[in-house]
DNA sequence: CCTACCGATCGGTAGG
DNA sequence: CCTACCGATCGGTAGG
């Protein structure tokens, strides 16, 4: 699974053949198919088994943080530390996953939906609490998560920034913005 | 082209054929050869049109306007109006330059790069200024990026909000965030 | 703009 | 895990 999600990182789903797979595990691609049932379970194995793990983190973070503050930190954090772990299976998470076929691609759509609506529970906990500004939550819930997750475009393991770094940056942004 | 950037747009670069194309247009694929000289033209000439026109779009405000916070605002419509305004185009854009071969790959990251050079220009600007904070210049400026191109996965022409709508909003976010 | 076709490659299977 | 192979489809060309 590894080597077919580096391979579908730099080449795309329908760019890596079940062929170049086979060759960088020096194997037939036939053989491959003792252990996959197919091309398309790479796919859905990779994008329902990191869903399962974002919604794990930010339930677990709603469980045990109260303020919507706190629980933003630790969303922020929690996504940035399951992309950077998972960085080529993120960037086909982020980026394949539209190459499903029904019923799949629908069931990751609703999941991600789901994902969705727990950062905005939390934007409406703040402004409930005085702690945010009134502000149109499916707007900035779209902006929050394009933010992390163009993070998998250019996080480089060696770069200067660890995860939680990252997390702790982003978090600022998001917050208080650019201005002085 | 528009047929083919539409066709792109769902089912990816890799995912839409020729021979798709040409039906779209009630042709048969080896018409469409009267007209482009190949499939990866339909990529290039998306790319680098796209391209084209958001340098001019940033060029334009830098050569206006003055103050760090207008430019800011006024980069940030001119991209969101010129991605609303060719959403299917800037999709594939945003997606698809991935398939690009060698050398235009490498030259449509180098334009990809001035471009965020331009902005990175403004937020320094907005420091020297005294208007903005000290920020990681490279990191606000992926992060700011990333918020915009994300409009083109949830804008719907017909939806609530007006491509300056949104920009004013991002502007907003952008500059103060979320915290009250 | 079409018919007819090319070589290459695809995901996947049979059978061992 | 392999050899041998299937039908389907790909981007593209020749020639009209």
């Amino acid at each position: 699974m590894e080597v077919a999600q580096k391979m579908m990182r730099d080449s795309g789903f329908h760019g890596t053949s079940m062929r170049d797979i086979a060759a960088a595990m020096n194997m037939e691609a036939a053989s491959l198919y003792n252990h996959i049932s197919g091309k398309e379970e790479i796919l859905k194995s990779t994008c329902f088994g990191l869903a399962e793990k974002f919604q794990s983190g930010i339930d677990e973070v709603n469980d045990i943080y109260f303020n919507a503050v706190e629980k933003l930190q630790m969303a922020v954090k929690s996504h940035v530390q399951l992309l950077t772990e998972n960085l080529d299976a993120s960037f086909v998470f982020i980026h394949e996953w539209r190459n499903l076929n029904e019923p799949y691609r629908a069931e990751f759509v609703h999941l991600r939906d789901k994902y969705e609506n727990a950062f905005r529970v939390i934007l409406q906990n703040g402004e409930d609490e005085g702690l945010f500004k009134e502000v149109d939550y499916k707007f900035a819930v779209l902006t929050i998560l394009s933010s992390m997750n163009w993070v998998v475009e250019w996080y480089k393991p060696d770069g200067g920034m660890t995860p939680v770094q990252i997390a702790e940056k982003l978090t600022d942004f998001i917050l208080s913005g650019l201005k002085k």
